[in-house]
This record gives C-alpha cells, structure tokens and sequence, in this order.
DNA sequence: AATCGACACAACCGCAATCTA
DNA sequence: CTAGATTGCGGTTGTGTCGAT
C-alpha cells in the first residue's frame, strides 16, 4: 500500500495510536487549530486536513463513538434532512457526540438500504413472489405491530436515564430482529439529553450547538418533504396524511435550546421512528416500481 | 468451513469559503 | 485588493465485521 515511506512523504491510511497521541498534545498545547503546522513542525508526516479531520471524528472529547446511533438520533437525523437537506455539518450539531461523518454514514447507509428495500420490492412484484429481504434475513413479518403513526401519539418521553453507549458495537441482526419485534419499549428511550450523562457533558463542552443555530427558526416536521421525497405516495397510502395527526400542518418552532427534544405539543414527527427499520418488508411488495430513485 | 452480501465506519478527495500577509 | 494558505464541508471509496447461506 506504501502508505508511508520516505520522511517528505504525506502518509496515509489508518491511524496509530502514536500519531494520535502527537496531535492531541499538539491540540492541548495549541488548541484545534494550526494543523498544517503539525506537519511543517515534523511532527506528523499528516496533512494538516488529514489532522484535522483526525481530530473531529475521533479525537475530540465527548464523541459517541462506537455507539450505533439511538432510534431518537435516527429521528433527528431524518428530520433535519427532510428540513435542511444533506447539510451534515449543521444536522450534526443538533447531535451532541455525533459528527458530520457520522450522521452522513448513517444517512447514506440508510439511503442504500431504502434502495434496496424498493429496488427489491420493485422486482419481486411481478412475480408476487416477496422473499426479498424478509426472506433473506429471515425477517420476520411484522403484521401486528403498531403503525407508525401510533407510535407518534405514544408519550414520547421516557423516564429511565438512558446508558451512553451501552455497547460500542454494531447492531446484530439480532437487536434488529428484536427492536422490530419489539418496538415499542424501544421507541420510548429517554429524551433528555440531560439523562444521557455524556450529552450533559457535552452541554458544558459545546453550549452553543445546543441552541438552535437559528433563532426563531421554523420547524416543519419534515414529514412531508421526506415523505415527498421518497417520490413514492402511495407508498404511504396506508398511512394517515401526516397533517391529519393534531394539526400537524402548522409548522412548529424551535424553542430556544435542544430544539428536539422538548418540543411541546408533541412531536408528530415519531412517526417517522426507525423509518426504516419499522418497513413491514412485505408492505412494499405491492407497491409497484418507483417512479424514481428515491433520492440521491 | 467457505463464501457472500449487507452494514458500519474510517479516511481520502475535490471544492468552496474564509482567513491572512 | 489580492493571492496563497488554511479550514470546512460534502461526496465517495476502501476495509473490516457479522450473519446468512
């Protein structure tokens, strides 16, 4: 791979745990900045953009790494794509612990398994015969579960303080299979970001990503535009139009901090919970091929 | 046991915006 | 004011892991 020879040469590739320790003392003496220096000092034969970036997605504190991302964040997520579109960078700081990367990881991963989901579906419905990926995974039909847009009326709060990062490991198949067949408990996870004792850290650390980084911005749900997006309505024919629950076509501001996770009146937009995840696969078997991708 | 596909994650690249001399 | 340097962002790619076959 040659990832790093000669002294002049830029390396690249994975990190050591050497580098890493050099750019945090750099990042304790001079602060997050300066990262060409880094290099011109000889310090890390890193570019400074290749420092930097180090630094965001691992280094600095209070990131979740390794933590797969709680269905509330998935929620967060979709939201704030269906309202800003693929601004990560901005989505990401209404995600304490989350970075740009990690929310754009996240999306693209979802978006390709949605693509798949409907290519799949598309395919299969000539012949009516749906293994797609219920069979494959071995999914198991979700006739009886509750319909999204009951989850959304359920209380949305909950009352146990959430464990950060329980696990830092991926999601088996088998908490997939168990979150789905058993989602509600999973949906009511804590809130508060005051719970989660790395988020109320990450107050003191990045006060003012939890202000809403508009003021008196307008929230629409984003239902909507992400249901709209999907370019598929009938898709969604089985659900109530999402204005039809509690007025949800007014859009709903922000208040002035953790704009997510206090809103009054209800955040409709539950319904939009493991969006993914909560696909009864077989749903999509009569939905005819979409008229376009769903999104780039 | 081997293989394959899906997924999660890390890191690079190119471009744009911003800063600075 | 401007050119070069630096920083930030979004898109893309490569790799390792895990479950299913």
């Amino acid at each position: 791979m040659n990832r790093s020879t000669s002294k002049d040469e830029i390396r690249k590739g994975p990190w050591k745990a050497e580098e890493d320790e050099i750019l945090l003392n750099h990042v304790r003496r001079y602060g997050p900045r300066d990262w060409s220096s880094i290099r011109s000092k000889g310090l890390l034969q890193r570019t400074g953009k290749s420092c930097r970036l180090r630094w965001v997605n691992k280094l600095r504190p209070n990131l979740k790494n390794g933590c797969k991302f709680t269905p509330e964040e998935e929620r967060i997520v979709i939201e704030l794509q269906a309202q800003f579109g693929n601004k990560w960078a901005r989505i990401a700081t209404y995600l304490p612990g989350r970075t740009d990367n990690d929310v754009k990881n996240f999306w693209s991963s979802r978006q390709k398994r949605l693509a798949r989901i409907l290519q799949t579906s598309a395919a299969s419905s000539s012949s009516s015969s749906s293994k797609s990926l219920r069979t494959k995974r071995n999914v198991p039909v979700r006739r009886n579960t509750v319909p999204s847009m009951e989850i959304a009326t359920l209380p949305f709060f909950g009352e146990e303080p959430e464990q950060p990062c329980p696990k830092p490991q991926r999601r088996s198949a088998e908490d997939s299979e168990t979150l789905k067949a058993a989602s509600l408990p999973e949906l009511e996870i804590p809130n508060s970001l005051n719970d989660n004792p790395i988020c109320a850290n990450s107050q003191e650390l990045f006060p003012p990503i939890l202000q809403a980084p508009e003021a008196g911005m307008t929230f629409l749900p984003g239902g909507n535009d992400f249901l709209g997006r999907l370019e598929d309505s009938n898709l969604f024919d089985a659900f109530e139009p999402i204005g039809a629950v509690s007025g949800i076509g007014e859009a709903d501001q922000f208040p002035g901090e953790l704009p997510f996770f206090e809103l009054s009146g209800g955040f409709r937009t539950s319904n939009l919970d493991n969006f993914f995840d909560d696909f009864p696969t077989d749903m999509l078997d009569d939905v005819g091929s979409p008229a376009s991708p769903p999104r780039p």
